[in-house]
DNA sequence: CAAAAAAAATGACCTTTATCAGGTTTGTTA
DNA sequence: TAACAAACCTGATAAAGGTCATTTTTTTTG
């Protein structure tokens, strides 16, 4: 699927930079970031950080999916976002001055730039546009997870699958929903049994269709119904 | 409770600000801020701000707690964050350009002084200290909501209750715990019924004790234990 | 390509927790 | 302080959803 040529990016030819928060970057910077980072090539179910660990700098995604996630005490995961090309992972521990929070993982193979901490505040200290996107998306996510909060206290797993089959069919864009059935459990924040057999509802109901693996959805509007959206 | 000389509160005398973001102001900065400031005095159950209202600027507690919310599809109140003395409520709305996802409003008497939208991000632009501070009480919120969603997604409602009172014994430090039964069953994500039952079955176990409504915790160690964590 | 491993699916069962309905206590205000 | 409203509590009931056990399908790998 990735090409060899896909495995060495440079900032100024890559797409997923334009709508990424350097995305208005001017050629000087842009260039600048190119100099300031690796890129390197993830295998599917490669972890980025653990829970724990030092962070060391942000990974800036050019191609591929990865899940952000939690532990919880039995070491069920919650997955608390899946970012896309275009994301930067893991630049919230950056300024907490705390071990991350939570993880980090492929969900397939990836091609993932790093830039290490010190080139990444430094950017953010200089460049009052890009300081002000990162405060823009800080808070955009904290509202985002006031919501996600709010539809695991209150609506039911029914609601809350179709409300992330909404979102996930955004993710993913043109392609089908592409996630392990316990994956997308822990997404939802449910047992893969339940998810399973609530899937099956979905597809009696016309409301999705599944290729093995893959989710298709077939009625976005009536997903985003039952949703409650 | 709250005496009148509490109700035009002077920035350089302020308690609670020692222990905000503005802590580490210096003279001149804190009586610029005080000039900047007006103070008002807030009833029991009044709203700070609506959700979809337009953010005018930001509120500091001076005294009292303020309650942050959600309402799910019902209208119904999810808690995600309860405010005391020192906190800033409202910045995150600040940065994102957008009204207000969530509500705000006083759980009992307050004393809160408001900081205009302009002059805020004006000391936000001018000062890195305070910027920093800002940007890292963001990640750290970022970090306790995924916290949040988690316990929601795996613990069961008593293991959430025990949660909730352990972080509500914080934040009423040497007060005891004083929130409505509907708040408190809207801060753990549970009905009323089910709440009052669990209390009377922590009662039962001698975790706590209750004084009408009031919630005095005997045992917190054995609530962190029934917390898991 | 066969064997093994991982993932997906199904069934039975049972606990947790929401809901509804009613009764009591506490708090507020005329 | 009487009357009203709000908050609190209790009981009965039902359903949602978790757990465990087992089978089938898909994927991976030697």
């Amino acid at each position: 699927m990735l090409e060899k040529s896909h495995r060495h990016v440079n900032c100024d030819t890559c797409g997923a930079r334009k709508s990424s928060l350097f995305g208005n970057f001017c050629d000087s910077e842009t260039s600048d970031l190119s100099e300031h980072k690796t890129c390197n090539f993830y295998k599917k179910n490669q972890p980025l950080f653990i829970e724990g660990s030092n962070p060391r700098g942000v990974f800036c995604i050019n191609e591929g999916k990865v899940k952000v996630f939690t532990r919880g005490e039995e070491g069920k995961e919650q997955i608390i976002h899946i970012s896309k090309p275009g994301e930067i992972v893991g630049f919230r521990a950056m300024f907490s001055g705390e071990p991350y929070k939570v993880a980090a993982s492929t969900l397939e193979e990836c091609n993932i730039c790093f830039i290490n901490k010190d080139d990444f505040l430094n950017m953010v200290d200089t460049n009052p546009t890009l300081r002000n996107g990162i405060m823009k998306e800080l808070s955009k996510e904290l509202a985002d997870r006031a919501t996600f909060i709010t539809n695991m206290a209150q609506k039911s797993v029914r609601e809350r699958l179709a409300f992330s089959l909404v979102i996930l069919d955004d993710i993913y864009d043109q392609e089908m929903i592409n996630l392990t059935r316990e994956d997308l459990a822990n997404f939802v924040g449910t047992a893969t049994e339940t998810l399973i057999r609530l899937l099956k509802d979905f597809k009696d109901d016309e409301l999705i269709e599944t290729h093995t693996r893959k989710i298709e959805i077939l009625d976005k509007e009536g997903l985003m119904l039952v949703a409650g959206m």
